[in-house]
DNA sequence: GGGCGGCGCCCAATCGATTGGGTAGCCCGA
DNA sequence: TCGGGCTACCCAATCGATTGGGCGCCGCCC
């Protein structure tokens, strides 16, 4: 009576035995690109497997598929923590696509850690993953060319890597429009809390912003740029940092939402206010943005749009394409921070 | 390297012929379960398989194995959104238990709907995962006694229901907690933001409150209660309807620290600070809030925890024993936003 | 009426691992 | 000397789907 509830699934051999003929019409019929199928069935026998098929709710065994096309239709994806609002949501776009062409995706968190990282890609190639999804690419790391001798098909998402295909913001770009719009407000003493110096992310950002400063006839001393964590604590502790220094500066430029909102924490704390005492910009407008007690400037980087990018590259990746790097625009919304 | 050859995985039948004896022993041997492996090689022999394994990083497919074997070793996991907080860390949380015990996990996003969540179990379960861990159960929805009567192995994370094994936060202990904070702070005028009523987390949390509210002599009106969603720009309308209603409060309790941060951000947009004119209570107690501009009082939750637990839920369940729902403790952080 | 080209199917090998069921050869005791 | 019991393996079926290669039969053409 225990196994009368777990219903065994339907397999091919059903549908052919129910049907008196043989599985191997039953596979041809249910592919069903009328290409491949090359005269395999009659029209008429078609329609009855296709019929009892969904009346019995046949549905393929993957396993038993990719073990002889040795396709998984599997992906993985490496991020360095799902509860990075930014990456999950990343995901959002990857899932979404991958599951419009018949792929599932794997992710696992790195905690932008080597070892975890090296570890979680080999656990993933061990599940036979079709390709790989990396989207915590550090600058200074020696896995990618690695994966790239071993032939294994990946692109990079969210943060890029050069030589290797990837699915980004145009980060430096980012980085110009805080600057442009930051001069244009009147400010001339500025200070960056930029991030891990192993992310492009935070890298890309950083020098777009410092580079059209500069250009613009700005200057910033060395100790206006302090490297931090991507979290609302680093925030914090690189605001402090910055604010005890002696740069004084009017505007503070976060590379992420989140350590702007740390930042503004560490004004509050020396009885500043943001966006009055001094402004504050972020990076991603991220929900939370907008809906701060002090509405947070923030540049918007299209998040899911990057996932579903990063998939329809490797899917290129896959059929032996070679593919370029893509950057994708970003905008500024100014909020009450830094107006 | 010694992979001249196309890079194709190393099989059990590529050992066996390098140390000329059968596949079924070098599986014996690897499988190397001493019970298992009934008297299955020489110990010289299975030296010799295991060094020859290890020298060419040989790993099982898991496909062809689970083909053989009716397990996956796979887990399907459903939550709303993983750009939720909250539930990105109970899958980091499930994540880290599952690789523990060899399992993966699979996250798909339902958006909280309904006819989504259907579609996204389905693919699970297309994909043969060997159980599944729902993070997104409705109250009023029919999805889980469809899959009890399909007999297929599943756990409830965050969200409970009743007659179904779960692994979440105590959330009516929860909701006491902030009433009797609040209580003893003095207030007696206070109002719930309370989440989406189909969330067993939302009701719990808002009748645990409530109910220990009244116990202590407080009282309520009805609309001193708001639904609404779990987000930042939810929160925010709930607590302008709130304020525009003529409760008055001076306390305020939402059920999820991202809808306290709107509701602080409708406090001040009618000039009012929280903490000070309006104390604020969330639930969850994630990162961000501690480092807010206001640090922001939140009961906590084990959110990791409660996702290794709901892993082994399940591998309890997919042993055929019976579960009971487990309730882990919150406790509360008070912070200057209710001080 | 004989040959020929399809149509419509069937057959069997294959992917890689697992596992119940042998079976040679050896040791040992009776 | 013979049989019983081990040890240390081998054999082959199996899981479910795919796919190259056949093959009988029917209709058509000359």
């Amino acid at each position: 009576m225990d196994n009368h509830t777990s219903e065994r699934a339907v397999t091919l051999k059903d549908l052919a035995r129910q049907l008196g003929i043989h599985p191997s019409t039953v596979s041809r019929v249910l592919h069903s690109d009328p290409v491949v199928a090359r005269g395999a069935a009659s029209e008429s026998t078609a329609r009855r497997v296709r019929e009892l098929a969904a009346e019995l709710g046949y549905s393929p065994d993957p396993q038993a598929t990719s073990l002889r096309t040795r396709r998984t239709h599997l992906l993985g994806v490496v991020v360095p923590r799902l509860s990075d609002l930014v990456l999950a949501i990343m995901y959002e776009g990857v899932e979404q696509e991958a599951a419009g062409i018949g792929y599932s995706a794997f992710v696992t968190n790195s905690r932008d850690d080597a070892g975890e990282q090296r570890r979680k890609v080999e656990l993933m190639l061990a599940r036979r993953v079709d390709g790989l999804i990396i989207g915590d690419s550090h600058l200074d790391g020696d896995l990618l060319p690695e994966l790239h001798r071993r032939a294994i098909p990946f692109v990079l998402m969210n943060r890029r890597h050069p030589g290797f295909p990837s699915a980004t913001c145009d980060d430096v770009r980012g980085g110009e429009l805080v600057a442009e719009h930051l001069w244009a407000q009147g400010h001339r003493k500025v200070a960056v809390i930029a991030g891990e110096p192993y992310a492009s992310t935070a890298v890309d950002r950083t020098s777009g912003f410092s580079e059209r400063w500069r250009a613009l006839g700005g200057s910033m001393p060395e100790e206006a740029i302090v490297w931090s964590r991507f979290d609302t604590q680093g925030g914090r502790e690189a605001a402090e940092k910055i604010l005890a220094s002696g740069v004084d500066p009017t505007a503070l430029f976060a590379v992420n939402d989140f350590a702007a909102i740390g930042a503004m924490g560490a004004l509050r704390s020396r009885g500043m206010t943001a966006g009055q005492d001094c402004a504050v910009v972020g990076f991603n407008d991220t929900s939370l943005a907008a809906e701060l007690p002090i509405p947070l400037s923030s540049v918007r980087s299209p998040m899911a749009e990057i996932g579903r990018v990063a998939v329809r590259l490797l899917t290129r990746v896959l059929r032996g394409e070679t593919v370029e790097p893509v950057l994708l625009q970003p905008t500024l919304q100014v909020r009450e921070s830094s107006a």
